[in-house]
RNA sequence: GGGUGAUUAGCUCAGUUGGCUAGAGCACUUCUCUUACAAAGAAGGGGUCACUGGUUCGAGUCCAGUAUCACCCACCA
């Protein structure tokens, strides 16, 4: 065998061996025979920047699950895609355009410009997706989809065509949020709020044929242009004689009522509310019911319309100024309070946002023939998906609760247009001859002319809400290829971040409800942020980043998906940073030098099982017992989704338990059988975790197939386990004469004798048996059993037994009197509680056996080390 | 205003049906380049598991409350 260098260097190996994978077409699930499916659909990532830290950690989480069902025999597919993301690559784009050709998207014009998007978010998936590869996930590539791509599309619009017969979907004026930047409408949940220091101010509002005055408090002054009414709580005293008179608004001089609504709190202000419809939600909510009129004094672009009279033209900044002024002359601004409120910004930019009535497509969430919001908190609440962490189950139940219909039209050029096309003819006349021609027309196929009166038509300018396309991923990826949809439809584990658990988790558990009666998931699975080491967010503006190929370059794929799974629970964030990638750069290191050990022992191969005669002494029993329990608890931590615990596990078993253990006790009495099949489970439980550099390893041990679709190791359920405690004392044996030596400064090289007094039988049988062993890690020149010895000595409990070691002159009696002591307070601290819970009538009745009989089989060792001790203490 | 999470060794964090003289990694102390590995090996120090009560034979783990921090939701004008 060739030598194999002392460093792992994944950076040398990781291409290639991708490369096999995808040669293979394991990675298609086509080419797996197996009646049980198994499906990831991979999170689309936005198709405009490149894969950041956060992807990653989500990948690596669905790489997992899906090499584990792929080794436990199941047609795996992890589905891959890119998603367009309206807004933000619309955003993103006209910076990168204004930057580079100093052109607006206006300049560019719709059609050019849409042209344009599109083949920047084709070049950016095609990078998105390389970095993908370099990660290791073992996606299906011919599979991967564009939530822009034709089939996926027509699905999706389809739905909207479904959704708008069934009354799902209207069209209709109510209150929204607008974003003046972005220039258009968003849903509610593309609204931030950030809580803002401002004014409150009062103003005096005069009562109509009165010298009297009511004063309303407000953080928008310039609103009032659009007030139609005053409000009070029907409650309130003070006002109780002043409803159904009227008020003069100032500046605008109308007439408007005061009205009474219990919405109005009382305690806030005056209590007097000045309600402008047009402008805010509440107020649009109170307009409705009192039958209000709406007034639109604020236009899209933020400035103040014909409506707002003298004002017309200025932002509401300004106008804000204006007026203030204006009622300050007139002596109507009463006072000014400091005050911090919370103001709503866009998600995207952070500008302010304006709410106002708008004329927009919406998907009623609560339509009386079919309800979504109701059918997806029955899915969360009957269990049809597992979510985890498990108290996000009820945080989603009171989103749904609590939702508003879903603004689903956006004023933006990037995106599927609406599949609505109108009459020209209905929009010229209000006077129509044919009644239908007003209706919209509703198709996924384009329309050329009015089917009612053969006119020419115009297609709705308006964009689909990015999430009205992705919340139908998992359907209309797998509905557009052969009979995917019948196979993995519903996917089994969906992962994203915690940040997606609004925008997108629960669209698409209620899109999927009404399109397939199905849930589009059965495990949905939330991972927190990933944060650098000082606890904050990564962003650009902080320059806090970790590019994972810088990352991977620095210390490979598998390094970096310990690091992103390691150290947290789900949902739950976790940080990120240099030595904690490296320490698991390390541990792929370990694993290669155990590797390295294991190959270069005489007729080395790895061993798929072993029999009972395999078995040859302590060590291999104690090995083979051990590994067998780790794939029984990996199997269930996998089950039970827990992986890092599992990966946790399986490192301190092949750190500890193999390479110090094991492979130590091995190099004295060899056997290569064992170290092949201890090495060919490890390399299988590892392999969805680090798939490279056990793929690696697999290849050098020379296997033929590929360790990706290997088989994974089964628990050995059956097995009577014979106790395997025998090998571990020789461990803890050894550990003890080390201590001792170090103590007392013993060089390494000079040989001590080792005197064991036992009664114990077969403890001295093991330590014979080990003989070998325990000379050589221990430094021991000669064993001998039950012999008195004269002169200085130390003396330690290990088990059943007392060793003595020879030291002349080296003891320091009070150094080990004093100690001795110590251990003897200890232990019988331990003893007392012991011995009291053993005496206590309800533990002994109601602990489980096995508890009870351990706590006796402790006490009773540490009874039998404490007389030791003693009169070893006495002898001093 | 409502909700959720966190609080365990100097630091970052595990700890899933309650059985723990409480674990890991990093950092620290002391040895060792011993023929797989110094990206390593060996030995060691370091914690009344935020606080107060409760349930229990038994609580880091379950319950109630308190404190501090973080995040999320909300139509406080």
């Amino acid at each position: 065998m060739k030598e194999l260098p002392k460093i792992y260097e994944p950076q040398k190996v990781e291409d290639e061996i991708y490369a096999r994978w995808e040669q293979s077409g394991c990675f298609n699930p086509d080419n797996i025979d197996s009646k049980e499916a198994y499906c990831n659909i991979l999170p689309p990532p936005n198709a405009n920047g490149e894969l950041h830290i956060g992807h990653a950690s989500g990948y690596t989480v669905m790489d997992i699950f899906g090499r584990y069902a792929r080794m436990n025999g199941k047609k795996t597919l992890l589905l891959p895609g890119k998603d367009h993301a309206g807004i933000q690559t619309q955003v993103v784009f006209e910076k990168k355009i204004q930057a580079e050709l100093g052109l607006s998207r206006q300049e560019i014009g719709r059609e050019d410009f849409y042209k344009k998007t599109y083949d920047f978010c084709i070049d950016r998936a095609n990078y998105m997706r390389s970095q993908e590869k370099k990660i290791g996930i073992s996606a299906d590539w011919s599979r991967e989809k564009f939530t822009l791509d034709p089939d996926v599309l027509k699905t999706a619009l389809e739905t909207f065509v479904k959704m708008h017969e069934d009354g799902l979907i209207y069209k209709g004026k109510r209150i929204i949020n607008w974003c003046p930047r972005c220039g258009t409408a968003l849903s509610d949940v593309e609204v931030l709020h950030k809580e803002t220091p401002g004014k409150l101010y009062f103003i005096k509002y005069p009562l109509e044929n009165s010298t009297e005055f009511i004063t309303v408090a407000t953080t928008r002054p310039e609103t009032m242009l659009g007030d139609t009414a005053v409000a009070v709580n029907p409650k309130d005293k003070h006002y109780s004689k002043l409803v159904g008179k009227n008020i003069v608004l100032p500046l605008q001089n109308t007439i408007i009522p005061i009205i009474a609504d219990k919405r109005i709190d009382l305690s806030f202000g005056t209590g007097a509310v000045k309600i402008t419809p047009s402008h805010d939600p509440l107020d649009w909510e109170i307009g409705k019911d009192h039958k209000l009129a709406e007034i639109q004094i604020i236009d899209e672009k933020a400035l103040i319309t014909d409506l707002g009279g003298k004002y017309a033209g200025l932002t509401t900044h300004e106008a804000r100024e204006e007026i203030l002024k204006d009622l300050e002359k007139l002596n109507l601004l009463e006072k000014i309070e400091e005050m911090t409120h919370s103001v709503s910004i866009c998600e995207r930019c952070k500008t302010i946002i304006e709410p106002l009535t708008s004329n927009q497509w919406f998907v009623n969430v609560n339509a009386e023939n079919y309800s979504l919001k109701k059918e997806a908190i029955k899915s969360i609440e009957s269990g049809m998906i597992e979510i985890f962490p498990s108290n996000f189950k009820k945080i989603l139940a009171d989103w749904f609760g609590n939702l508003h219909d879903w603004c689903i039209s956006r004023q933006i050029w990037w995106g599927p247009q609406f599949p609505v096309w109108y009459c020209n003819d209905s929009q010229l006349t209000t006077h129509n001859s044919q009644p239908k021609c007003s209706e919209p027309i509703v198709s996924i196929e384009k329309i050329d002319s009015c089917p009612h009166c053969g006119g020419a038509v115009v297609q709705d300018e308006n964009t689909l809400d990015t999430w009205f396309t992705s919340s139908q991923w998992p359907y209309t990826t797998l509905k557009s290829n052969g009979k995917d949809f019948e196979t993995f439809f519903s996917s089994d584990m969906m992962i994203m971040g915690r940040d997606l658990l609004f925008f997108w988790s629960s669209r698409m558990i209620m899109m999927s409800l009404y399109t397939t009666k199905k849930v589009p998931f059965k495990n949905l699975f939330f991972t927190g942020l990933v944060l650098d080491k000082d606890g904050h967010k990564f962003s650009k503006s902080r320059g806090n980043g970790i590019d994972p190929l810088t990352v991977i370059d620095k210390f490979g794929a598998d390094a970096l998906r310990m690091s992103l799974i390691m150290d947290s629970a789900p949902g739950q964030n976790s940080r990120l940073y240099e030595e904690k990638i490296e320490t698991f750069r390390n541990f792929a290191n370990k694993l290669w030098n155990i590797s390295r050990y294991c190959l270069s022992q005489e007729n080395f191969k790895l061993v798929e099982d072993i029999s009972e005669e395999d078995i040859n002494s302590e060590a291999d029993r104690w090995i083979a017992e051990s590994l067998n329990e780790l794939i029984g608890k990996t199997n269930q931590l996998f089950e039970s989704k827990q992986i890092s615990v599992a990966a946790d596990l399986l490192k301190t078993f092949t750190w500890n338990s193999f390479a110090d253990g094991y492979i130590e006790a091995q190099k004295i009495e060899k056997n290569e059988k064992m170290l092949g099949y201890v090495l060919d489970k490890l390399l299988k439980l590892w392999h969805p975790f680090i798939p490279f550099v056990t793929e690696h390893i697999w290849t050098l041990a020379g296997e033929k197939e590929l360790l990706m679709i290997s088989k994974w190791p089964a628990h050995k359920e059956n097995k009577q386990t014979k106790t395997s405690s025998y090998f571990p004392f020789v461990l803890s044996l050894n550990k003890t004469i080390r201590n001792v030596r170090k103590e007392k400064n013993i060089e390494s090289t000079k040989k001590i004798e080792l005197w064991i007094e036992t009664t114990s039988e077969l403890s001295k049988k093991v330590l014979l048996d080990n003989a070998d062993f325990i000379k050589k890690s221990a430094g021991i020149s000669v064993i001998k059993f039950n012999k008195t010895l004269i002169g200085g000595f130390i003396q330690r409990v290990v088990g059943e037994c007392v060793i003595k070691i020879p030291l002349d002159g080296l003891v320091d009696v009070e150094k080990e009197k004093t100690k001795a002591e110590k251990e003897i307070v200890n232990l019988e601290k331990f003893i007392a509680g012991s011995t009291a819970r053993l005496s206590n009538k309800d533990f002994v009745s109601k602990a489980p056996a096995e508890v009870i009989s351990q706590q006796k089989e402790t006490l009773e060792r540490k009874q039998a080390e404490l007389a030791e001790l003693k009169k070893h203490l006495a002898s001093l």
